[in-house]
Parts: C-alpha cells; sequence; structure tokens
DNA sequence: AAGTGGTCTAGACCACCTG
DNA sequence: AGGTGGTCTAGACCACTTA
C-alpha cells in the first residue's frame, strides 16, 4: 500500500467505490454498462479481491450498481416510475368498469396481472384494528392478500382488509370479487368513498418481501397504510401496500383547505 | 459443521442472521439490546469472525440492527415517526405565524432548529424548472437550502427554489424571511396557495445525504418533490425534501373527487 | 489495557452463466 | 471450459470506546 501522501486517508475499498461512482457519474460508465470484475479491479488497484468486493458492496447499498451472479456487475438501470397518482380512488375513474390498478397499468400501456395469494378470516394486528375502529378484540377482519404485476414483473403487494360481518357471504370474500373490485361491493353495502387517509413510510423490505418483490439488495420499498372513509367520515376499508420504491412514484394533488 | 439433515442448505452467515433475527422478533433481543460480539458469534457456530460478520450485515441491511465502532452491535429502536400532515400547508394553521416546521415540532414537544446552507441564484435543473413552468432555459431561480433538525437531531434537507424575478431584492433572499416565512412573502407578492402536489420516492441516501443527516447504513430516505400552485392554479414554488424514512411518515388525508 | 467493530490479505471452493 | 459473483477461512493490524 503505497498511501503515498495525505492525498488518501480513506480506506482502499472507498477509494475505488470512489472512483466507480465517479466514472457512472461522468458517463464513462453508463447504464447497463458491465463494471470489471472484482479480480481485474483487485489486481488494477493492488488490493485483495475481497477489498474490491466491498467497494462493490458500498455501489450496491447506494443503488448504483446491481450485482448478477455468474455474469458481473452492472451499472442500475434509471428509474422508471410506475406513478400511483391520489385519483386513483377516483369515482370518475370507476365508470370503466375497471379496478385501479387495471386502469393504471392501461394508462400506462402495461398489462396487468392480479395473483390472489390468500382470502382469509383473522384477527387484525392493533394497526389494523385501530384504523378500521375495531375495539372489540375479538372480533375479525377479512385478509385479502394480492401481488400485483405490470408486465409480469412483480410490482406490488397490498393487504386488505375488512369487517367480517360486512364481508361474509359475500363476493367480498371471492377472489373476483365483480364490477369496479371491492369497492363496487362496499358502495353497495352503503359505504360511498368520501375520503382517503394514506399514511406512507419507506424502510427496507423484509426477506419476504424483497423475495416476493423480486428486489435485488439495496432497493427499499415504500409502504402505504390506506384508509377509505365513507359518507359518515367511518373507515371501512384499510389496506396495506407494499410498492418496490425503485419502480413506484406515489403522487398526491390535493387543496390547501 | 453439522448441516445434519437437509435442514439447512443456507449459507452458515444466513443461519446466523436468521437465529437472530428469530430472537429479535421474539424480544430475545429487545430494542436497544447488544448483540454478542462478532468474535462470540465466530466461535458459537464454529465459524471464522467474517462469516458472522457477514450475518451482521445482512440484519444491517434489512434495518433490523446498527453498528457502533468500538461499542458493539445494537438492536435498532422502533421508530418514533415524525408526521408531516398533508394539512401542514393549511391556511388556518398560519395563523399562529410558525412556519409549518416549527408548528409539527411544537405539537410533538420538540425543539426546532432550522440552519441555512445557502441562498443562492441559479439556474434550475429540468425537474425543477418544469414544475415552475419555466420555459426559457436562461431563466433563473433562488434556491434556498436549509438543514431542518428536531431536539437538535437531523430531520430532512430542504432546496425551495422560487423565480428569481419575484425574489430579487425582497425578504425571500434573507434567511429569516420573516412572519409565516417565505409563504407569508408569497402571499403578498399574490400567491394564494390553494393547492399543493407532492411527487413522493424512497431510494438509499447519497453519501453527502447520509452525512448530513447522520444515517446509519440500511436506512432509506424520502424524497418529496412539492409544488405550490395559486388561486390561478399557476405554481408558484418548488420544494425538494429529503427526509430520514426511519423518523419519517408522511400522512394525506384528501377528498375524494 | 482490554474489548469492540473496521479494514485488509491471500488464499479456497462453490454456484451460476456464457461461449 | 473458463469467467463471474457468492461464500468462507484464519489470520493481521487499525480505530474507537470503556473501564
Amino acid at each position: 500500500m503505497t498511501r503515498s501522501e495525505a492525498f488518501s486517508q480513506q480506506p482502499a475499498s472507498r477509494r475505488i467505490a470512489q472512483a466507480l461512482r465517479t466514472a457512472i457519474e461522468r458517463g464513462e460508465l453508463s447504464a447497463g454498462a458491465k463494471l470489471p470484475s472484482e479480480r481485474a479491479l483487485a489486481e488494477e488497484y493492488g488490493a485483495a479481491r475481497n477489498t474490491a468486493r466491498e467497494a462493490i458492496r458500498l455501489l450496491a447499498e447506494q443503488g448504483l450498481v446491481t450485482a448478477k451472479h455468474g455474469r458481473g456487475v452492472f451499472v442500475r438501470e434509471p428509474q422508471r416510475l410506475f406513478r400511483f397518482g391520489s385519483d386513483r380512488y377516483s369515482l370518475k375513474n370507476r365508470e370503466t368498469g375497471l379496478t385501479p390498478f387495471r386502469l393504471e397499468a392501461k394508462r400506462q400501456g402495461k398489462t396487468a396481472r392480479i395473483d390472489v395469494l390468500g382470502i382469509t378470516r383473522e384477527v387484525p394486528s392493533p394497526d389494523i384494528a385501530e384504523r378500521l375502529k375495531i375495539r372489540d378484540d375479538q372480533e375479525t377482519v377479512v385478509h385479502r392478500k394480492n401481488h400485483y404485476f405490470a408486465d409480469d414483473e412483480p410490482v406490488q403487494i397490498v393487504s386488505t382488509y375488512l369487517r367480517w360481518d360486512e364481508a361474509q357471504g359475500t363476493l367480498l370474500m371471492q377472489p373476483k370479487a365483480g364490477p369496479h373490485g371491492i369497492y363496487g361491493r362496499l358502495e353497495e353495502l352503503g359505504h360511498v368513498m368520501t375520503r382517503v387517509r394514506d399514511e406512507i413510510s419507506a424502510r427496507m423490505p423484509t426477506p419476504e418481501e424483497a423475495r416476493l418483490l423480486g428486489l435485488p439488495p439495496g432497493v427499499p420499498v415504500l409502504e402505504v397504510l390506506h384508509t377509505s372513509l365513507d359518507q359518515d367520515l367511518e373507515p371501512f376499508e384499510v389496506s396495506r401496500y407494499v410498492h418496490r420504491a425503485d419502480r413506484t412514484g406515489l403522487l398526491y394533488e390535493l387543496p390547501v383547505e
């Protein structure tokens, strides 16, 4: 290790990472380009392979590159955001008969696919119970768990929770809930959606989520806890959306009251 | 390594990580608790220290633990979300004379501090120019860059962009923009905020952001690109908020139109 | 001084992918 | 078959924290 001057007090792995980062930002390594192999980097910088590997890990952690086993390390493609507008709940958009996801996909020229992972009856977790205003801790809910794909790429996982006494024996218990999806059925039950409340957070995925969403390391998820309020401002539906953050943007446009 | 059955085809590092994850989820290792040292884990599982280290890296990547140099590895404290309601732009909240951030901090019983990182004149980037409806690529904007703290902990970095011809020579060029902050001055200029548009995304921080926000590895950021629209639905202010995701939740409540 | 994590070396074998 | 990343070993020294 030369470390000839005060030039770099930094660890070698960081210097290698910095050099690569600069090359990426300058466009010398453009999106999709392959980085030199770990062994090549190690030799170039006179370091052990593990040190070059650590440099690549730093870049992956920043979301700049992704490693493909057996192929190489590649500069990540720029984000193509799949936007979910706040008007996805809008009544006028439901006149098409499409569910919000299918409508958004169609707008963007993508094919939509929805896998039903399960429809079960269960005791809700405290955060769900609170938002559905369920106070009796014996009361159960219906949990509909779905997996959404756009152009066959996984985009989001959604868990929807409804009161058991309302859903019991209706199409709300079936994979295909009929025209306009579950909101159509809920409207027939007397719940007109008049306001929505979305609570948004971001975090790293659990291993389970990483698997379901096909997430490479270093990609966070956006979590939206959504509550629908009816004409009496009573909650009648709560959903938890988990989106892969590198393909999702959320857009909210609202009046200042 | 016993590997007595098909019990675990997984790498040793993942098995160690899984064991620790289970202990955390069961509460055997509660929030703030110290994990066994890397050397202790290595011995316990009959692995090299680097392997135990890799296990801890996996947990850190999932946001479960944080390493403190020279002290140990600790289970991360649960998130204390600092909520920014959609009503933070609300007119009625401005009657206090407080800026939105100071108001929100006060509500939560925290002290607010705002560092001004710079107020400069510059040519806007394309995404800012587009949202401010600036089409002449010579036209400049004022860029106010601030750093916000709650209880002296960094919470967000905010860049606010205003038209140069409106801000020039006014309090909008000063660190202290006067009563009600910049929105007070903009209202005097004839811009009544009637709608807002927030575009939300999440990603891993740049090294610069990690430094400014004091982010441990494995914590993503929430980015909000905010546009204020006036009574003519013309944009008059654009801001880019960068929040640390482990302390920030966003709440939007809006009517379904 | 002792213990902790941070970095690094110089190997090794395995799993995956491409020619 | 040969190259790539994925995992692992058994050491070493450094930087930081605590007692």
